[in-house]
DNA sequence: CTGGCCGATTAACCTATGTTGTAGCCGCCT
DNA sequence: AGGCGGCTACAACATAGGTTAATCGGCCAG
C-alpha cells in the first residue's frame, strides 16, 4: 500500500514478507492480520547453508521464510541432486507436517536465512477461527505445487535456453510481490552448480547458456546481481505464460466457502449462508 | 480388508476407489464415510480422449474419478506437451477450484471415466463438519505435490531407462492401494506417445527404453496389460523410494490438529475461540 | 605474502537422446 | 475386400547437452 523501501521489511509488524504474499490475493482483516503477527513471533536466523529440513526427517513445526533464500530439493542415493523449487522470503515450509510423518525433500538456506517457526497445532486453530486466512495459506501451497508443475514442463519440454530464461522471469515475478526486485534487477544468491540442479542441467551447460543469454543482452550479471534487460523478450524466450502463477485476486466463490459463517463475532465481517 | 476383486469396485457404496486410498490414510468414521458417498452421488461417464478440464478454463465443479485413467498435462503454446501426472480411480480433480479462477492445466481422460462432483462450495462444509475428512483430502492432495516434484527428480536427473522404471513402480503402487494391480501386473492404457510426454522423452527413444526393459526381464508388454516380473529389481533400476507417495498412516498429531474438537455430537458446528 | 579452496569459464570431446523415414500390424469404416 | 488411420517398431543419422580437464580470479587462513 505504501510505498515500499527494499529493506528486509520488518520495521511495522504487519508488512512482512508473508502478509505481502497473501495480501496480493485477498485483503485481510485487521484480525488476521495481527494473528497472521502471532505466527511470526518465535524468530530464528539461520547460517547460509544450513539445512532447515532434510529428507527422511520428521517433521517438526511451520516455518515461514522472513528473509533470506533457501532451496528445496531432493537427492538420488547417488548423489545427484535436484532442486525442486526456490525458497523466498514469504513462503511456507512444513506446511503439511501434519498430515505427513516424515518429509521426502531437504530444504537448505542460500544465505542467511530469518524464520519464524510456530506449532502445527495451530493450523487446526486457523482453519477453525480464521478460515480466510487459512484459504490464503491454502492458496500459497497450491501455488508452490502449480510452479512444480510448470517447472516439470520445462525440464520435459523445454531447452535449456528457454529453461533459463524462464526461471529468471519467474523468480523475477515472484520477488515483485515482496519488493525484493525493482526494474527488472534483483540479487540471485545462488552458484551455477545451483542453478543447474534446478533446471536439470549440467554446470557446464548452464555456464553456456547464461553466456548466450550475456552476449544477447537479454540479461547482465554482476556478482549477484542480476538484470533483466527486457522482460517481455526473456519471457518470450522461455513460453513464460504467468498464468500457472495465480497471481490474480482470490476468486469470489472464496468468500462463499471459506467466510466465517459460525463465529458474528471476532471475524466481523457478514456471514449469509448460501443454501 | 476382505480379500478384494479386480471389479470396478462399485458394488457396495463404501468401497468406492476414494474410500479405499483414504482409508489407507485414516480410518474413517461411518459419519465421514457417509459425507463421502453423499459427495459422489452426482455421477457422469465421460468417453476416452475428451477434456474434463481445459488450461485456462475456469474452474467449475469438483471432480472425484471413480473408474478409468486420465492425464494432467500442461501444453507450450507451439505444441509441446509435459504430462504432469496420471489421473487414477480415487484421484480429484480442479480442488483448488476454490482458490483458483481458472486452470493452469488441462485433464483428458484415456479411457472411458466415471466421475462424480460436487459444487466447490461443499469444502468449506466439510473443513468445518469434518475436518479428518478435509485432512485427508488434504493429505491427497499433498501427495500429489510430492508425486510432481518426485517426477521432476526423475526428468532433471534420471536417466530415460531409470525414470521409465520409477514411473512403472510409481503405478503400480499407487494402483495396488485402489485395488487394480495384482502380483505386479496391471492394465496401462496409453499409448507410448503419452509414456513419452509424461517422461520427458521422444516416442522412438521411449520405445527403445521400453524394449530395453522388455529384453532385460524386468517387465513384459501384451497389449495394454503391462507386468513386472521382479518389482524389487525394478524399483532398484529406477531408484525408487516410496518415502515420497507418503503410504503410511496419519501421524498421531493429524488427530489433535483436525479432530472435530467442536461438536460431541455429530455435525453439530460452533466454537469456543483461541486465545 | 602464500597456499589452498571455491566458483566461473572455456575448450575438446563424447554420448544419450532426438529426428526423420520406413515398414508392419491391427481395427474399423465404407 | 480394400483402404485408411493410429500405433508399434527399428534403422540411420543429427545434435543438445554431458564429461573431463585446464585456467583464472577471489577470498581466507596461516
Amino acid at each position: 500500500m505504501t510505498t515500499m523501501t527494499r529493506v528486509p521489511a520488518s520495521r511495522q509488524p504487519e508488512t512482512t514478507p508473508l502478509w505481502l504474499k497473501l495480501s496480493s490475493y485477498l485483503v485481510l482483516s485487521d484480525d488476521e492480520k495481527l494473528y497472521l503477527s502471532e505466527l511470526e513471533k518465535t524468530i530464528v536466523k539461520q547460517p547460509p547453508r544450513s539445512d532447515l529440513l532434510q529428507q527422511g526427517e520428521r517433521y517438526r513445526d511451520v516455518r515461514i521464510i522472513r528473509d533470506g533464500w533457501a532451496i528445496r530439493h531432493k537427492a538420488l542415493p547417488d548423489g545427484r541432486r535436484q532442486v525442486v523449487n526456490f525458497v523466498l522470503p514469504g513462503d511456507i515450509i512444513g506446511m503439511y507436517c501434519t498430515l505427513f510423518e516424515s518429509a521426502d525433500h531437504s530444504v537448505t538456506t542460500l544465505t542467511q536465512v530469518e524464520v519464524a517457526s510456530f506449532p502445527p497445532e495451530r493450523i487446526g486453530e486457523l482453519f477453525r477461527s480464521f478460515p480466510r486466512l487459512a484459504a490464503a495459506l491454502a492458496w500459497s501451497g497450491a501455488r508452490e505445487e502449480a510452479m512444480v508443475a510448470e517447472r516439470l514442463l520445462s525440464l520435459g519440454r523445454r531447452t535449456a535456453l528457454e529453461r533459463t530464461a524462464h526461471l529468471i522471469v519467474e523468480l523475477l515475478r515472484r520477488l515483485s510481490v515482496v519488493n525484493m526486485a525493482a526494474d527488472g534487477h534483483f540479487v540471485l544468491p545462488v552458484t551455477q552448480e545451483i542453478l543447474a540442479d534446478a533446471l536439470g542441467l549440467s554446470i557446464v551447460h548452464i555456464n553456456r547458456t547464461l553466456r548466450r543469454l550475456r552476449d544477447s543482452g537479454l540479461i547482465e550479471l554482476n556478482g549477484q546481481r542480476i538484470t533483466v534487460n527486457d522482460v517481455r523478450q526473456l519471457a518470450s524466450v522461455g513460453q513464460f505464460d504467468e498464468l500457472y502463477l495465480h497471481l490474480i485476486r482470490a476468486p469470489r466463490r472464496l468468500e462463499r466457502t471459506f467466510s466465517d459463517n459460525r463465529s458474528p463475532r471476532s471475524g466481523g465481517r457478514d456471514e449469509q449462508a448460501k443454501a
